[in-house]
DNA sequence: AAGGTTATTCTTGTATACACGATAATTGAC
DNA sequence: GTCAATTATCGTGTATACAAGAATAACCTT
């Protein structure tokens, strides 16, 4: 628990709403969140400015908030600017990698690795996560590296819904290969390009993802 | 005035910090800010959240909001990121023009080269706005129209400082030029190419940009 | 019985009150 | 005279109260 409710409740918030507990559509009502989490409505409001204001619920004027429901389009639309930014981050950690940054690449990939040799998709998903963490903190841009973290969470979701597409955990790890290469060779424009190809998803990846999104 | 006084509150408060009204390090007082606007403090809180979640202010807990200072080197990044989105918008309106936003890039990049030939840094600075627009809507991606449209009000500030340089003005249109003459050719990789150049600030474009703001 | 109109209730929007923590100021000691 | 400690003041964090608009239910009219 943080230091204050608002920025707790934020979290928390977030959390149930990226975790689908609050679907999209669902209306968030302040006093039911107030009585939940056993505080008064006004740190339970600031929480939901904040939300409305990174782009997660909608507050429509005397009507209440609720969770924005972006729709495959838009979903589409945000894993194609992830792509771009990814590609970036990888081009930018190809030419300033370090030491540190190479090593935590490296330990990311490895779990990587097992988890997917294991087929632990679960393990997999999080291990994925911190290996394109480590990627953007590679690329030594604090911009860029909290702009692709924001838009990776937001679109976590339908990322671990993607990896239990069949045979994605062999495919994905095979291109997260090829981009270490690429990183640890420094060629940026092939770690942008391949980085790009890993994060968007073209053509029968997003119908999978619509199918797999319409099947919940 | 919109219809909620902390949706006002926040547009205000944020036109005053782009403005430079409220310059990086300045504390915003609650009561001051209330005072100012005739509200309570209210109101200016739930603004001051949304601001903070956007990342243009910091609250400490217990230690009042300050005006967050991106420092030279954060806003070379926040460039950078900048000219990655607008070369996606380059390139995905390239393969989707129709023929509004055809009309729209044409009308701005007219205002353009009208303000240019005249010399008048003030009125380029508004149709290049415009014009940079009508690109991000050419995308037909709402959510990267979005993200652009947003990190080019922060940026905003900077690119105004950036006109003042020796020349900038006739180079940038002549940049408009060769990004009008791509996009219109169908030819994405190059409209993505012109567009990254023309909004990076590598080498000497980030040291004016550095002078610029020392000066004031 | 169905549709519209009015009244009631419920929820949001804003203000105010109170408590706690941080910073600043004043006083005392060395 | 300077530094430290204690106290006072000021500002933020949270709760509650009140007002106004929207949703809903009930009632009347046709």
């Amino acid at each position: 628990m943080s230091e204050n409710v608002g920025r707790w409740l934020r979290d928390e918030i977030e959390n149930a709403i990226l975790s689908n507990e609050f679907a999209p559509g669902a209306r968030l009502d302040e006093m039911v969140l107030a009585n939940r989490f056993g505080v008064s409505r006004t740190p339970v409001r600031e929480a939901l400015m904040q939300l409305d204001a990174i782009g997660l619920i909608e507050i429509r004027p005397r009507r209440g908030a609720v969770v924005i429901d972006p729709g495959p389009h838009r979903i589409y639309e945000m894993f194609e600017v992830m792509a771009e930014l990814e590609g970036l981050a990888g081009s930018l950690a190809a030419r300033r990698l370090d030491t540190a940054s190479r090593e935590a690449i490296m330990a990311a990939h490895g779990r990587c690795e097992q988890s997917a040799s294991a087929g632990d998709t679960d393990a997999y998903y999080y291990n994925n996560e911190e290996f394109h963490n480590a990627i953007y903190a590679a690329s030594r841009s604090d911009f860029l590296e909290q702009q692709c973290a924001q838009l990776h969470r937001r679109l976590r979701p339908y990322r671990r819904l993607q990896l239990r597409v069949r045979n994605r955990l062999a495919t994905s790890f095979s291109e997260h290969c090829a981009i270490v290469d690429a990183i640890f060779a420094g060629d940026g424009d092939e770690a942008r390009r391949l980085l790009r190809g890993h994060v968007g998803i073209q053509g029968e990846r997003f119908s999978d993802l619509v199918a797999s999104m319409a099947s919940r």
